[in-house]
DNA sequence: CGCCTCTTTGAGCTCAATCAAGGTGTGTGG
DNA sequence: CCACACACCTTGATTGAGCTCAAAGAGGCG
């Protein structure tokens, strides 16, 4: 892990995520005060569950996954942040406490990390972010209500739903790219659904042999969109 | 569906809701400006999907349901919404549009009905209301994380986590009650689980043989506590 | 080269879904 | 007051999707 003062880029980067976009850039220069830039390697911790809530983050490139860990030792994947996402910004609303769940890169990543004081002094003062935050929350919390729709269907529905999802996220709706720009493993969509590793396998080797979907380097590359599409159409 | 102008008691109920507490009269008198008692029967509907979201609510009796509807015709509860819980007030953030879920009353319940307008001129402009409504919704974010952390376990943990939580929401974490005041039946335990009506029956009938719980009048009693904590204690 | 992560396949088993049938209690209208 | 509908609860038999366990191959990295 390894951190910079800010460059020019890494603003402009934010410039079309929903929580930056048409802010001044002086605004965003107050928004991101004493802020540091962090490289992540791949699988390389962000905020381990139990840390300090003293700085929360916002993704400037690659992606990252939120995960919680069971009792049992398996792990559950909450979310995966992707540029433009906020990490932890909800817990700076409250006095300092714990990270409830882990952070961990998936493959390189670049994060800005935001002090508390940061938080406090700049952002939960202005009613317009605020609002913004509000409106990430809330689409996040849409994403697990979804999930939670989802859970008496059968898995390949469920495989097709985050595959789709992750397509058009991970590529800012831009409809005619194909590949999933996010590195993810079968482990990962496993612990990311709750189920378990052979089943997704099981599933996706089956489209794999079918030229629906096709793997190269952990990139997903979805050949046929429509057979997915159709198989999530009713839920 | 009976509406009135607010009566100071229904204001008084509020008073120990997370997002009006110690707020002064004045404050909260702004915050309700133009706003409706509304008198709920049990199974009446509050919201129906699909409604213009030109106003949203806050629980100051009974209980409500928060429902979706799947295309297979099942449906799926999203949360229970009892005092003190704010019920679209996510939504009036976002320009007008159509609420995602239905509202339904569980037993009697009251609940104040806020006009958007309101919202738009006291609630959105105001940084601690909206930093009250931010960590609602984190809360809320919170249950559903839950939900997806339980989604291996067996089926008799989740109804023990389900009936535990209820209990203590219902009661306010006042935990030498032993009956959860919202009225709920076994569909609406399998509903909010996303499981099927048999399968909680099967469960709960054999905790109903052995004085684990007992059911009077759709309010269950939990008889023993600890062996309900002891089935979840490694979740 | 050996370690580690990730993927794959097979065999057997289990929990909860499904389908079917019946029971109970409450409200409602003739 | 009866009967009829409706909401809710119950039990049994059968089935199957996904889990578990086991073993092994492929690729990358130090």
């Amino acid at each position: 892990m390894n951190s910079h003062l800010i460059s020019a880029q890494e603003i402009k980067n934010l410039n079309n995520s929903p929580l930056f976009e048409k802010l001044s850039e002086v605004k965003i220069n107050t928004l991101l005060m004493n802020s540091r830039l962090i490289n992540l390697k791949h699988r390389e911790t962000l905020f381990n569950c139990g840390d300090r809530t003293d700085s929360f983050a916002i993704v400037t490139a690659g992606a990252l996954k939120l995960i919680k860990s069971t009792a049992r030792g398996d792990d559950i994947i909450m979310y995966f942040a992707t540029v433009g996402d906020p990490i932890g910004a909800l817990l700076m609303n409250k006095p300092t406490t714990e990270y409830p769940i882990s952070v961990v890169s998936m493959g390189p990543s670049n994060v800005l990390c935001i002090p508390r004081s940061t938080f406090e002094k700049n952002w939960a003062t202005d009613v317009d972010v605020l609002q913004r935050l509000n409106s990430q929350l809330y689409s996040r919390m849409t994403n697990l209500q979804d999930d939670k729709l989802m859970n008496k269907v059968p898995l390949n529905q469920k495989i097709a739903k985050l595959l789709i999802n992750l397509l058009l996220k991970s590529n800012n709706n831009n409809s005619d790219e194909t590949v999933i720009s996010v590195p993810i493993t079968r482990q990962e969509i496993a612990d990311s659904l709750g189920v378990t590793v052979e089943s997704v396998i099981r599933t996706m080797s089956d489209w794999s042999q079918n030229q629906i979907i096709s793997t190269f380097d952990k990139k997903i590359e979805i050949l046929k969109l429509d057979f997915l599409l159709n198989l999530i159409k009713e839920v």
